[in-house]
DNA sequence: CTTCTTCTGTACGCTAGCGAACAGACAACG
DNA sequence: CGTTGTCTGTTCGCTAGCGTACAGAAGAAG
């Protein structure tokens, strides 16, 4: 773990996680102090296998992918969690660890809490508890749709879902990714991500060259995306929208 | 939805349960009066997408699975459900629907408690609500692994995990079911599952008729599984057995 | 500018699983 | 006991995606 303490970094700020912004001020206020600004870069495990997580990570820029790793060595992302989420959730569901992995795939900053804080403020049965069980859920969503996903997609299809949450997470249009540690992600092979991405770019909906992906037409992706896509944003928004409300 | 209220039903009681078995047996006490035995029929729908669940069910016989429809009508079982676990983790995670579905596999008895009694015992922030939350990583991890499970093995290798859970689940080692329902669990062909069963009985690991597969050598068919059966198994003991050390 | 590494494109044969179609077999029920 | 509906077995052609192998291109580093 080669995470890398900041002290600063300009224009980063917590609110910039959805998760921390949707927290009634008196909340947020508690936990601010607390919160240690994180680099993360790509490749970095935050937890693998057995491993006991010390913090909780709320990302602002940074995109982290819960994957499960064979025994064979293959690999598929099972969710990922961006500025609208947390990573550690194992953290208060008591099970302490967990047997998937979390690898950094977009570099970018995170605020972490330590492991205590978190628990002391879900404690507490506030505010923060609800949004974090029901970050818990949005993420059991995410996983169970990926499952299916998995079942009857075409990589295709596939990879323009992943796009689309990657770009959902992210200011600009473009992500700085191979089509080597795509294909990792959805577990498939390198060329059949060449295969997709090249027909992707044909279309003109994206463009590409070594290690970077721009998203030209949001909209030509969507209509070639699986449902999935639109099935975990809805999700994922009324999820937090009800949140806010109360 | 049909479950059906039993005025007493011989031989049954919801320490068949492995959750309310693993309660204190002050926290048990509180809610047993409260739990109102039903007979769930297989094809019953629990919930489906949208619905608003009124109950959380704990199955004693009864396995259930949660899965996602597609649009196509595709659909594939994400997770199940049985005498280890509870039905309804929405309801404590604050998000009162779900885009997954719920459909009884195997006919039996459950125990269910009203909504607004569970959300009560686990406001109190005891036994019970940290036992609900270590089934809830429990889950997530059942619906990891079929995730990773679904994109890189065979379907003879899950037809082999599939067996052995719902196996773990039951008293005996026959379970009712036809290769049609089996199929659309797995989300796959009915043919390749016929096939994968043929294989498994010629190999002496199973015999089966018209709906009906019985298990003959649990230990073949535990190495002809893909280890995603070993990985949850595993960390669904952990969990629990964590929990009864508390 | 040159070299070297990493990323992307393409090709080829192979296999698992799909879709459709149909035949046979079992068991339930009248 | 025979009919009927449901479940299982098998076949055939087809496609998506795999594994392997290699060539070209982009960029980084010197």
């Amino acid at each position: 773990m080669t995470s890398l303490r900041i002290a600063n970094a300009p224009s980063e700020s917590p609110l910039r996680n959805h998760l921390l912004a949707a927290l009634p001020a008196e909340d947020f206020a508690r936990v601010a102090d607390q919160l240690e600004l994180v680099q993360l870069r790509v490749g970095d495990m935050l937890y693998e296998p057995g491993s006991h997580l010390k913090y909780a990570y709320f990302p602002t820029s940074a995109i982290i992918s819960i994957q499960f790793v064979m025994a064979t060595g293959a690999s598929a992302e099972t969710a990922s969690v961006g500025n609208d989420g947390v990573l550690g959730i194992s953290l208060f569901l008591g099970g302490q660890t967990t047997s998937s992995s979390a690898v950094v795939t977009t570099g970018g900053y995170a605020y972490r809490l330590p492991r205590t804080l978190l628990m002391q403020e879900f404690d507490l049965a506030g505010p923060f508890q609800r949004l974090l069980l029901r970050y818990t859920q949005a993420l059991i969503t995410q996983t169970l749709l990926t499952a299916a996903c998995n079942r009857h997609h075409s990589v295709e299809q596939q990879l323009c879902r992943w796009l689309l949450t990657a770009l959902d997470r992210l200011p600009s249009n473009e992500l700085v990714m191979t089509q080597e540690l795509v294909s990792r992600m959805l577990g498939v092979r390198r060329e059949g991500v060449t295969e997709a991405a090249g027909k992707l770019q044909h279309a003109g909906y994206i463009s590409y060259r070594r290690g970077h992906i721009s998203v030209l037409n949001r909209v030509g992706l969507e209509s070639h995306a699986c449902e999935c896509y639109g099935v975990v944003k809805k999700e994922m928004s009324r999820l937090l929208a009800d949140e806010r409300a109360k």
